[in-house]
DNA sequence: GAAATTTTCTCTGTATACAAATTGTATTTT
DNA sequence: AAAATACAATTTGTATACAGAGAAAATTTC
Protein backbone atom coordinates (compact mmCIF):
# COMPACT_ATOMS: atom_id res chain seq x y z
CA UNK A 1 0.00 0.00 0.00
CA UNK A 2 1.77 3.35 -0.91
CA UNK A 3 -0.82 6.38 -0.23
CA UNK A 4 1.22 8.87 -1.73
CA UNK A 5 0.56 11.22 -3.69
CA UNK A 6 1.41 9.73 -7.05
CA UNK A 7 -0.68 6.62 -6.58
CA UNK A 8 -3.74 8.90 -5.17
CA UNK A 9 -3.66 10.37 -8.42
CA UNK A 10 -3.78 7.60 -10.51
CA UNK A 11 -6.76 6.02 -8.17
CA UNK A 12 -8.43 9.17 -9.05
CA UNK A 13 -7.99 8.68 -12.52
CA UNK A 14 -8.69 4.82 -12.72
CA UNK A 15 -11.79 5.46 -10.10
CA UNK A 16 -13.74 7.72 -12.61
CA UNK A 17 -12.37 5.86 -15.67
CA UNK A 18 -14.02 2.44 -13.85
CA UNK A 19 -16.92 4.98 -12.99
CA UNK A 20 -17.68 5.76 -16.58
CA UNK A 21 -17.14 2.87 -18.48
CA UNK A 22 -19.70 0.55 -16.09
CA UNK A 23 -21.81 3.52 -16.26
CA UNK A 24 -22.14 4.06 -12.25
CA UNK A 25 -21.05 7.73 -13.16
CA UNK A 26 -24.24 8.64 -15.72
CA UNK A 27 -23.68 10.44 -18.86
CA UNK A 28 -24.34 14.01 -17.62
CA UNK A 29 -23.74 13.76 -13.93
CA UNK A 30 -21.67 16.63 -12.69
CA UNK A 31 -18.56 16.15 -10.71
CA UNK A 32 -17.75 17.28 -7.37
CA UNK A 33 -14.20 18.76 -7.42
CA UNK A 34 -14.23 19.12 -4.08
CA UNK A 35 -16.19 15.90 -2.58
CA UNK A 36 -13.85 14.31 -5.13
CA UNK A 37 -10.64 15.63 -3.61
CA UNK A 38 -11.87 15.04 -0.29
CA UNK A 39 -13.06 11.51 -1.07
CA UNK A 40 -8.81 10.34 -2.44
CA UNK A 41 -7.00 13.03 -0.41
CA UNK A 42 -5.87 15.06 -3.51
CA UNK A 43 -5.91 19.03 -3.23
CA UNK A 44 -7.92 20.54 -6.13
CA UNK A 45 -4.81 21.06 -8.28
CA UNK A 46 -3.92 17.88 -9.23
CA UNK A 47 -7.50 16.61 -9.50
CA UNK A 48 -8.36 18.97 -12.20
CA UNK A 49 -5.07 18.38 -14.15
CA UNK A 50 -6.68 14.63 -14.23
CA UNK A 51 -9.87 16.20 -15.36
CA UNK A 52 -8.63 17.70 -17.96
CA UNK A 53 -7.14 14.47 -19.22
CA UNK A 54 -10.05 12.77 -18.77
CA UNK A 55 -11.86 15.40 -20.80
CA UNK A 56 -9.05 14.86 -23.90
CA UNK A 57 -9.39 11.21 -23.78
CA UNK A 58 -13.15 11.74 -24.10
CA UNK A 59 -14.36 10.83 -20.23
CA UNK A 60 -15.87 13.52 -19.68
CA UNK A 61 -16.72 17.32 -20.30
CA UNK A 62 -15.17 20.60 -19.29
CA UNK A 63 -17.69 23.87 -19.10
CA UNK A 64 -15.69 27.38 -18.77
CA UNK A 65 -16.72 28.51 -15.39
CA UNK A 66 -19.29 25.51 -14.88
CA UNK A 67 -17.84 22.51 -13.73
CA UNK A 68 -17.40 18.80 -14.96
CA UNK A 69 -20.30 16.85 -16.08
CA UNK A 70 -19.67 12.50 -17.63
CA UNK A 71 -20.02 12.85 -21.47
CA UNK A 72 -22.79 12.64 -22.72
CA UNK A 73 -24.96 10.01 -24.57
CA UNK A 74 -26.94 11.89 -27.34
CA UNK A 75 -29.43 10.20 -29.21
CA UNK A 76 -27.09 10.45 -32.31
CA UNK A 77 -25.16 8.39 -30.18
CA UNK A 78 -25.88 5.31 -31.15
CA UNK A 79 -25.96 5.30 -34.87
CA UNK A 80 -22.78 7.48 -35.01
CA UNK A 81 -21.40 4.62 -33.36
CA UNK A 82 -22.06 1.67 -35.30
CA UNK A 83 -21.43 4.05 -38.60
CA UNK A 84 -17.95 4.67 -37.22
CA UNK A 85 -16.93 1.32 -35.51
CA UNK A 86 -16.91 -1.11 -37.98
CA UNK A 87 -14.47 1.31 -40.30
CA UNK A 88 -12.05 2.13 -37.32
CA UNK A 89 -12.15 -1.74 -35.63
CA UNK A 90 -10.98 -3.51 -38.89
CA UNK A 91 -8.70 -1.04 -39.72
CA UNK A 92 -7.66 -2.00 -36.00
CA UNK A 93 -7.74 -5.57 -36.52
CA UNK A 94 -5.85 -5.39 -39.82
CA UNK A 95 -3.03 -4.01 -38.20
CA UNK A 96 -3.26 -5.91 -34.92
CA UNK A 97 -2.53 -8.45 -37.43
CA UNK A 98 0.29 -7.14 -38.98
CA UNK A 99 2.28 -5.82 -35.87
CA UNK A 100 1.21 -7.55 -32.89
CA UNK A 101 3.99 -8.87 -31.01
CA UNK A 102 4.69 -12.25 -29.50
CA UNK A 103 4.01 -10.24 -25.53
CA UNK A 104 1.59 -8.40 -26.90
CA UNK A 105 -0.65 -11.87 -28.27
CA UNK A 106 0.12 -13.98 -25.07
CA UNK A 107 -1.50 -10.44 -22.89
CA UNK A 108 -4.51 -11.08 -25.37
CA UNK A 109 -4.60 -14.62 -24.69
CA UNK A 110 -5.18 -13.75 -20.80
CA UNK A 111 -7.27 -10.83 -21.44
CA UNK A 112 -9.43 -13.31 -23.09
CA UNK A 113 -8.91 -16.23 -20.40
CA UNK A 114 -10.27 -13.19 -18.04
CA UNK A 115 -13.00 -12.17 -19.70
CA UNK A 116 -14.12 -16.31 -19.86
CA UNK A 117 -13.66 -15.88 -16.60
CA UNK A 118 -15.87 -13.18 -15.55
CA UNK A 119 -18.60 -14.27 -17.77
CA UNK A 120 -19.03 -16.74 -15.51
CA UNK A 121 -18.67 -15.29 -11.99
CA UNK A 122 -18.70 -11.87 -13.08
CA UNK A 123 -20.58 -9.02 -12.13
CA UNK A 124 -22.13 -6.93 -15.11
CA UNK A 125 -19.79 -3.87 -14.65
CA UNK A 126 -16.83 -6.78 -14.77
CA UNK A 127 -17.86 -7.98 -17.88
CA UNK A 128 -17.75 -4.94 -19.27
CA UNK A 129 -14.38 -4.10 -18.14
CA UNK A 130 -12.86 -7.37 -19.08
CA UNK A 131 -14.26 -7.16 -23.02
CA UNK A 132 -12.56 -3.54 -22.73
CA UNK A 133 -9.29 -4.31 -21.65
CA UNK A 134 -9.34 -7.06 -24.10
CA UNK A 135 -10.16 -4.23 -26.76
CA UNK A 136 -7.21 -2.05 -25.88
CA UNK A 137 -4.78 -4.71 -26.38
CA UNK A 138 -5.89 -5.02 -29.66
CA UNK A 139 -5.52 -1.21 -29.95
CA UNK A 140 -2.24 -1.47 -28.72
CA UNK A 141 -0.77 -4.30 -31.46
CA UNK A 142 -2.57 -2.18 -34.15
CA UNK A 143 0.10 0.53 -33.01
CA UNK A 144 -1.16 3.61 -35.06
CA UNK A 145 -1.09 6.81 -33.11
CA UNK A 146 -3.85 8.31 -35.62
CA UNK A 147 -5.96 5.71 -35.13
CA UNK A 148 -5.58 5.19 -31.37
CA UNK A 149 -7.59 8.60 -30.01
CA UNK A 150 -10.64 7.79 -32.31
CA UNK A 151 -10.89 3.98 -31.01
CA UNK A 152 -10.42 4.78 -27.78
CA UNK A 153 -13.01 6.91 -27.89
CA UNK A 154 -15.14 4.15 -29.37
CA UNK A 155 -13.97 1.42 -27.04
CA UNK A 156 -15.44 4.34 -23.94
CA UNK A 157 -19.35 4.34 -25.79
CA UNK A 158 -18.80 0.74 -26.40
CA UNK A 159 -18.55 -0.27 -23.02
CA UNK A 160 -21.36 2.17 -22.43
CA UNK A 161 -23.85 0.50 -24.77
CA UNK A 162 -22.81 -2.45 -23.55
CA UNK A 163 -24.03 -1.61 -19.84
CA UNK A 164 -27.20 -0.15 -21.39
CA UNK A 165 -28.62 -2.86 -23.45
CA UNK A 166 -27.70 -5.83 -21.92
CA UNK A 167 -29.99 -8.06 -19.34
CA UNK A 168 -28.42 -10.87 -18.13
CA UNK A 169 -31.89 -12.59 -17.91
CA UNK A 170 -32.99 -12.76 -21.23
CA UNK A 171 -31.22 -15.73 -22.81
CA UNK A 172 -31.22 -14.57 -26.53
CA UNK A 173 -28.66 -11.96 -24.83
CA UNK A 174 -26.62 -14.33 -23.07
CA UNK A 175 -26.13 -16.27 -25.89
CA UNK A 176 -25.05 -13.34 -27.91
CA UNK A 177 -21.68 -13.07 -25.15
CA UNK A 178 -20.86 -16.55 -25.16
CA UNK A 179 -20.68 -16.01 -29.33
CA UNK A 180 -19.00 -12.74 -28.87
CA UNK A 181 -16.42 -14.73 -26.55
CA UNK A 182 -16.03 -17.25 -29.36
CA UNK A 183 -15.22 -14.14 -31.80
CA UNK A 184 -12.51 -12.88 -29.30
CA UNK A 185 -11.04 -16.13 -30.00
CA UNK A 186 -11.03 -16.26 -33.32
CA UNK A 187 -9.48 -12.82 -33.21
CA UNK A 188 -6.99 -14.12 -31.60
CA UNK A 189 -6.18 -17.20 -33.94
CA UNK A 190 -6.33 -14.50 -36.71
CA UNK A 191 -4.00 -12.19 -35.25
CA UNK A 192 -1.54 -15.05 -34.26
CA UNK A 193 -1.81 -16.00 -38.16
CA UNK A 194 -1.11 -12.51 -39.51
CA UNK A 195 -4.48 -12.82 -41.79
CA UNK A 196 -5.31 -9.63 -41.66
CA UNK A 197 -8.27 -9.94 -44.27
CA UNK A 198 -9.80 -12.25 -41.58
CA UNK A 199 -9.01 -10.16 -39.05
CA UNK A 200 -10.76 -7.40 -40.42
CA UNK A 201 -14.25 -9.42 -41.54
CA UNK A 202 -14.07 -10.50 -37.87
CA UNK A 203 -14.29 -7.13 -36.92
CA UNK A 204 -17.52 -6.73 -38.82
CA UNK A 205 -18.99 -9.60 -37.15
CA UNK A 206 -18.18 -8.70 -33.96
CA UNK A 207 -20.27 -5.05 -34.09
CA UNK A 208 -23.04 -7.29 -36.47
CA UNK A 209 -23.52 -9.37 -33.37
CA UNK A 210 -23.99 -5.97 -31.16
CA UNK A 211 -26.04 -4.46 -33.30
CA UNK A 212 -28.54 -7.62 -32.98
CA UNK A 213 -27.85 -7.51 -29.23
CA UNK A 214 -29.24 -4.24 -29.08
CA UNK A 215 -32.03 -4.85 -31.31
CA UNK A 216 -33.25 -7.29 -28.70
CA UNK A 217 -33.21 -5.10 -26.51
CA UNK A 218 -35.27 -2.14 -28.70
CA UNK A 219 -38.04 -5.03 -30.00
CA UNK A 220 -38.12 -7.50 -26.83
CA UNK A 221 -39.74 -10.91 -26.98
CA UNK A 222 -43.10 -10.33 -29.51
CA UNK A 223 -45.51 -10.33 -27.26
CA UNK A 224 -47.33 -13.14 -29.16
CA UNK A 225 -50.38 -11.03 -30.64
CA UNK A 226 -52.91 -13.77 -31.04
CA UNK A 227 -55.44 -12.12 -33.59
CA UNK A 228 -55.67 -8.84 -36.18
CA UNK A 229 -53.35 -6.53 -36.34
CA UNK A 230 -51.53 -5.08 -33.43
CA UNK A 231 -51.68 -1.68 -33.76
CA UNK A 232 -48.55 0.56 -33.98
CA UNK A 233 -48.05 4.17 -33.69
CA UNK A 234 -48.02 6.54 -36.70
CA UNK A 235 -46.37 8.99 -35.45
CA UNK A 236 -43.16 9.40 -33.28
CA UNK B 1 -7.57 44.39 -25.91
CA UNK B 2 -8.27 42.37 -22.41
CA UNK B 3 -5.14 41.19 -20.99
CA UNK B 4 -7.47 39.39 -18.36
CA UNK B 5 -6.00 35.93 -17.21
CA UNK B 6 -8.81 34.17 -19.52
CA UNK B 7 -7.55 35.56 -22.76
CA UNK B 8 -4.38 34.75 -21.45
CA UNK B 9 -4.79 31.21 -21.32
CA UNK B 10 -6.20 30.60 -24.65
CA UNK B 11 -3.40 33.32 -26.19
CA UNK B 12 -0.65 30.57 -24.69
CA UNK B 13 -3.03 27.66 -26.05
CA UNK B 14 -2.98 29.50 -29.50
CA UNK B 15 0.67 29.96 -29.77
CA UNK B 16 1.58 26.93 -28.51
CA UNK B 17 -0.98 24.94 -30.72
CA UNK B 18 0.61 27.04 -34.00
CA UNK B 19 3.70 27.00 -32.87
CA UNK B 20 3.40 23.13 -33.14
CA UNK B 21 1.23 23.12 -36.61
CA UNK B 22 4.20 25.54 -38.29
CA UNK B 23 7.12 23.29 -36.76
CA UNK B 24 8.73 26.62 -34.98
CA UNK B 25 8.19 24.12 -32.18
CA UNK B 26 10.27 21.34 -33.09
CA UNK B 27 9.27 18.05 -33.02
CA UNK B 28 10.88 16.95 -29.62
CA UNK B 29 11.02 19.92 -28.02
CA UNK B 30 11.13 20.91 -24.76
CA UNK B 31 9.05 23.61 -23.13
CA UNK B 32 9.88 25.47 -20.02
CA UNK B 33 6.77 25.95 -17.62
CA UNK B 34 8.79 29.09 -15.72
CA UNK B 35 9.87 30.55 -19.06
CA UNK B 36 6.31 30.06 -20.46
CA UNK B 37 4.87 30.95 -17.42
CA UNK B 38 6.58 34.89 -17.74
CA UNK B 39 6.10 35.21 -21.37
CA UNK B 40 2.49 34.86 -21.08
CA UNK B 41 1.95 36.47 -17.33
CA UNK B 42 0.13 33.25 -16.04
CA UNK B 43 0.84 31.31 -13.24
CA UNK B 44 2.02 27.28 -13.65
CA UNK B 45 -1.04 26.40 -12.61
CA UNK B 46 -3.29 27.33 -15.56
CA UNK B 47 -0.34 26.91 -17.76
CA UNK B 48 0.05 22.59 -16.67
CA UNK B 49 -3.63 22.65 -17.54
CA UNK B 50 -2.81 23.92 -20.65
CA UNK B 51 -0.42 21.55 -21.60
CA UNK B 52 -2.43 18.65 -20.53
CA UNK B 53 -5.30 19.31 -22.84
CA UNK B 54 -2.72 20.13 -25.78
CA UNK B 55 -1.05 16.69 -24.37
CA UNK B 56 -4.79 15.04 -24.93
CA UNK B 57 -5.17 16.16 -28.47
CA UNK B 58 -1.99 15.29 -29.31
CA UNK B 59 0.08 18.24 -29.84
CA UNK B 60 2.30 17.65 -27.25
CA UNK B 61 3.72 14.87 -24.63
CA UNK B 62 4.07 15.08 -21.12
CA UNK B 63 6.25 12.64 -19.26
CA UNK B 64 6.37 12.53 -15.24
CA UNK B 65 8.58 14.74 -13.09
CA UNK B 66 10.39 15.27 -16.75
CA UNK B 67 8.31 18.62 -18.21
CA UNK B 68 6.08 18.59 -21.42
CA UNK B 69 7.80 18.04 -25.11
CA UNK B 70 6.82 18.54 -28.37
CA UNK B 71 5.16 15.46 -30.00
CA UNK B 72 7.86 13.33 -31.63
CA UNK B 73 7.39 12.34 -35.60
CA UNK B 74 9.02 9.15 -35.86
CA UNK B 75 10.29 7.35 -38.51
CA UNK B 76 7.21 5.63 -38.84
CA UNK B 77 5.11 8.70 -38.91
CA UNK B 78 4.94 9.16 -42.56
CA UNK B 79 3.97 5.35 -43.56
CA UNK B 80 1.14 5.56 -40.58
CA UNK B 81 0.13 8.92 -41.88
CA UNK B 82 -0.15 7.82 -45.55
CA UNK B 83 -1.92 4.78 -44.48
CA UNK B 84 -4.51 5.85 -42.37
CA UNK B 85 -5.52 9.48 -43.51
CA UNK B 86 -7.16 7.88 -46.56
CA UNK B 87 -9.55 6.20 -45.08
CA UNK B 88 -10.45 8.92 -41.84
CA UNK B 89 -10.53 11.47 -44.46
CA UNK B 90 -12.84 9.78 -46.58
CA UNK B 91 -15.13 9.33 -43.90
CA UNK B 92 -14.90 12.85 -43.14
CA UNK B 93 -15.98 14.13 -46.35
CA UNK B 94 -18.36 11.60 -46.99
CA UNK B 95 -20.27 12.73 -43.49
CA UNK B 96 -19.41 16.20 -44.27
CA UNK B 97 -21.10 16.14 -47.34
CA UNK B 98 -24.02 14.77 -45.66
CA UNK B 99 -24.33 16.90 -42.63
CA UNK B 100 -22.96 20.16 -43.51
CA UNK B 101 -25.10 23.25 -42.47
CA UNK B 102 -25.46 26.63 -44.67
CA UNK B 103 -23.78 28.56 -42.02
CA UNK B 104 -20.90 25.80 -42.01
CA UNK B 105 -20.88 25.66 -46.26
CA UNK B 106 -20.38 29.43 -46.02
CA UNK B 107 -17.72 29.36 -43.60
CA UNK B 108 -16.12 26.96 -45.18
CA UNK B 109 -15.48 29.12 -48.61
CA UNK B 110 -14.65 31.63 -46.29
CA UNK B 111 -11.50 29.46 -45.78
CA UNK B 112 -10.75 28.65 -48.81
CA UNK B 113 -11.31 32.25 -50.32
CA UNK B 114 -8.53 32.80 -46.91
CA UNK B 115 -6.21 30.04 -48.40
CA UNK B 116 -6.09 31.57 -51.51
CA UNK B 117 -4.81 34.72 -50.66
CA UNK B 118 -2.43 33.25 -48.58
CA UNK B 119 -0.76 31.33 -51.30
CA UNK B 120 -0.12 34.90 -53.18
CA UNK B 121 0.86 36.79 -50.90
CA UNK B 122 1.35 35.00 -47.68
CA UNK B 123 4.66 32.87 -45.86
CA UNK B 124 4.55 29.34 -45.80
CA UNK B 125 3.36 29.28 -42.20
CA UNK B 126 0.21 31.35 -43.15
CA UNK B 127 -0.26 28.45 -45.89
CA UNK B 128 -0.02 25.59 -43.70
CA UNK B 129 -2.46 27.31 -41.18
CA UNK B 130 -4.94 28.91 -43.45
CA UNK B 131 -4.85 25.18 -45.19
CA UNK B 132 -5.59 23.53 -41.95
CA UNK B 133 -8.28 25.64 -40.94
CA UNK B 134 -10.07 24.88 -44.09
CA UNK B 135 -9.87 21.32 -43.21
CA UNK B 136 -11.05 21.62 -39.87
CA UNK B 137 -14.28 23.39 -40.95
CA UNK B 138 -14.79 19.61 -42.74
CA UNK B 139 -13.84 18.05 -39.73
CA UNK B 140 -16.57 20.07 -37.71
CA UNK B 141 -19.35 19.72 -40.89
CA UNK B 142 -18.62 15.72 -40.62
CA UNK B 143 -20.19 16.07 -36.85
CA UNK B 144 -19.08 12.60 -35.31
CA UNK B 145 -17.25 12.43 -32.06
CA UNK B 146 -15.80 9.29 -33.15
CA UNK B 147 -13.59 10.84 -35.53
CA UNK B 148 -12.84 13.52 -35.05
CA UNK B 149 -10.27 12.87 -32.15
CA UNK B 150 -8.19 11.11 -34.78
CA UNK B 151 -9.06 13.52 -37.92
CA UNK B 152 -6.93 16.58 -35.58
CA UNK B 153 -4.67 14.08 -34.44
CA UNK B 154 -4.10 13.52 -38.76
CA UNK B 155 -4.26 17.34 -39.17
CA UNK B 156 -1.71 18.48 -36.68
CA UNK B 157 0.95 15.85 -38.76
CA UNK B 158 -0.38 16.84 -41.60
CA UNK B 159 0.40 20.84 -41.02
CA UNK B 160 3.82 19.67 -40.01
CA UNK B 161 4.88 17.23 -42.77
CA UNK B 162 3.58 20.00 -45.27
CA UNK B 163 6.04 22.35 -43.41
CA UNK B 164 8.45 19.85 -43.59
CA UNK B 165 8.43 18.83 -47.26
CA UNK B 166 7.53 21.76 -49.47
CA UNK B 167 10.02 23.81 -51.08
CA UNK B 168 8.95 27.23 -52.98
CA UNK B 169 11.45 27.51 -54.92
CA UNK B 170 10.33 23.97 -56.48
CA UNK B 171 7.91 24.86 -59.54
CA UNK B 172 6.47 21.23 -59.48
CA UNK B 173 5.88 22.07 -55.83
CA UNK B 174 4.36 25.65 -56.45
CA UNK B 175 2.22 23.71 -59.35
CA UNK B 176 0.78 21.03 -56.65
CA UNK B 177 -0.52 23.92 -54.48
CA UNK B 178 -2.23 25.01 -56.54
CA UNK B 179 -4.09 21.67 -57.43
CA UNK B 180 -4.41 21.58 -53.80
CA UNK B 181 -6.67 24.66 -54.02
CA UNK B 182 -8.40 23.38 -56.98
CA UNK B 183 -9.53 20.31 -55.14
CA UNK B 184 -10.48 22.55 -52.02
CA UNK B 185 -13.10 24.03 -54.41
CA UNK B 186 -13.82 20.83 -55.80
CA UNK B 187 -14.59 19.41 -52.29
CA UNK B 188 -16.76 22.57 -51.29
CA UNK B 189 -18.60 21.77 -54.73
CA UNK B 190 -19.25 18.34 -53.62
CA UNK B 191 -20.28 18.91 -50.20
CA UNK B 192 -22.46 21.86 -51.59
CA UNK B 193 -24.22 19.10 -53.75
CA UNK B 194 -24.80 16.23 -51.42
CA UNK B 195 -22.25 13.94 -53.43
CA UNK B 196 -20.81 11.76 -50.35
CA UNK B 197 -19.52 9.74 -53.18
CA UNK B 198 -17.83 12.45 -55.00
CA UNK B 199 -16.50 13.21 -51.79
CA UNK B 200 -14.67 10.58 -50.99
CA UNK B 201 -13.13 10.16 -54.30
CA UNK B 202 -12.12 13.75 -53.74
CA UNK B 203 -10.50 12.55 -50.40
CA UNK B 204 -8.22 10.25 -51.66
CA UNK B 205 -7.58 12.27 -55.07
CA UNK B 206 -5.76 14.93 -52.10
CA UNK B 207 -4.09 12.59 -50.54
CA UNK B 208 -2.51 10.98 -53.47
CA UNK B 209 -1.74 14.48 -54.38
CA UNK B 210 0.11 14.92 -50.71
CA UNK B 211 2.21 11.68 -51.67
CA UNK B 212 3.17 12.92 -54.44
CA UNK B 213 4.56 16.33 -53.12
CA UNK B 214 6.73 14.47 -50.70
CA UNK B 215 7.67 11.68 -53.97
CA UNK B 216 9.09 14.85 -55.60
CA UNK B 217 10.99 16.27 -52.55
CA UNK B 218 12.62 12.50 -51.16
CA UNK B 219 13.47 12.08 -55.31
CA UNK B 220 14.38 15.88 -56.28
CA UNK B 221 14.72 16.22 -60.20
CA UNK B 222 14.14 13.18 -61.35
CA UNK B 223 17.88 12.88 -62.96
CA UNK B 224 16.22 12.41 -66.45
CA UNK B 225 16.89 8.57 -66.84
CA UNK B 226 18.31 8.52 -70.33
CA UNK B 227 17.27 4.87 -71.67
CA UNK B 228 15.65 2.15 -70.77
CA UNK B 229 12.90 1.61 -67.33
CA UNK B 230 13.32 3.51 -64.37
CA UNK B 231 12.77 0.57 -61.80
CA UNK B 232 10.36 1.06 -59.32
CA UNK B 233 9.89 -0.81 -55.75
CA UNK B 234 7.81 -3.58 -56.51
CA UNK B 235 6.82 -4.35 -52.77
CA UNK B 236 5.50 -1.88 -51.16
C1' DG C 1 43.09 10.28 -13.42
C1' DA C 2 38.71 7.61 -13.62
C1' DA C 3 34.80 5.86 -11.26
C1' DA C 4 31.63 6.23 -7.73
C1' DT C 5 29.21 8.57 -4.25
C1' DT C 6 27.49 12.57 -2.09
C1' DT C 7 25.85 17.15 -2.33
C1' DT C 8 23.68 20.90 -4.60
C1' DC C 9 20.71 22.87 -7.74
C1' DT C 10 16.97 22.99 -10.91
C1' DC C 11 12.57 21.66 -12.23
C1' DT C 12 8.23 19.16 -11.50
C1' DG C 13 4.21 18.19 -8.46
C1' DT C 14 0.99 19.53 -4.64
C1' DA C 15 -1.39 22.29 -1.17
C1' DT C 16 -3.44 26.32 0.43
C1' DA C 17 -5.12 30.85 0.07
C1' DC C 18 -7.33 34.17 -2.57
C1' DA C 19 -10.02 36.28 -6.54
C1' DA C 20 -13.67 35.97 -9.87
C1' DA C 21 -17.77 34.16 -11.63
C1' DT C 22 -22.09 31.71 -11.40
C1' DT C 23 -26.13 30.16 -9.07
C1' DG C 24 -29.66 30.40 -5.80
C1' DT C 25 -32.32 33.25 -2.51
C1' DA C 26 -34.45 37.13 -0.62
C1' DT C 27 -36.16 41.56 -1.10
C1' DT C 28 -38.22 45.18 -3.61
C1' DT C 29 -41.16 47.04 -7.13
C1' DT C 30 -45.02 47.16 -10.21
C1' DA D 1 -48.59 37.70 -7.09
C1' DA D 2 -45.14 37.95 -10.75
C1' DA D 3 -41.09 40.03 -12.33
C1' DA D 4 -36.91 42.18 -11.56
C1' DT D 5 -33.04 43.38 -9.04
C1' DA D 6 -29.76 43.05 -5.37
C1' DC D 7 -27.43 40.18 -2.28
C1' DA D 8 -25.43 35.95 -0.34
C1' DA D 9 -23.46 31.50 -0.88
C1' DT D 10 -21.32 28.13 -3.50
C1' DT D 11 -18.13 26.91 -6.97
C1' DT D 12 -14.62 27.67 -10.39
C1' DG D 13 -10.13 29.74 -11.68
C1' DT D 14 -5.45 31.60 -10.42
C1' DA D 15 -1.37 32.72 -7.72
C1' DT D 16 2.09 31.72 -4.53
C1' DA D 17 4.58 28.95 -1.46
C1' DC D 18 6.40 24.66 -0.37
C1' DA D 19 7.78 19.68 -0.94
C1' DG D 20 9.82 16.12 -3.66
C1' DA D 21 12.16 14.05 -7.55
C1' DG D 22 15.93 14.18 -11.18
C1' DA D 23 19.89 16.01 -13.10
C1' DA D 24 24.22 18.08 -12.65
C1' DA D 25 28.31 19.20 -10.18
C1' DA D 26 31.71 18.52 -6.84
C1' DT D 27 34.01 15.76 -3.73
C1' DT D 28 35.87 11.50 -2.33
C1' DT D 29 37.89 7.02 -3.08
C1' DC D 30 40.52 3.67 -5.48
Amino acid sequence: MKPDSKSRKAALYEALKMGVLTMQLRPGEDLDETALSEEFSLSRTPLREVFRQLAGEGFIDLRENRGARISEMSHTTLRDFFLTAPMIYGAILRLAAKNATRDQIKRLKDAQEDFRKVLRTGSGDDRALANNRFHEITGEMADNVYLTPSFHRLLIDHARISMTFYRPTDNHMAENVTEAADQHDQIIAAIEARDEARAAQLADDHWALSRDQIELFVMPAGLEVPLGDFPRKTSA
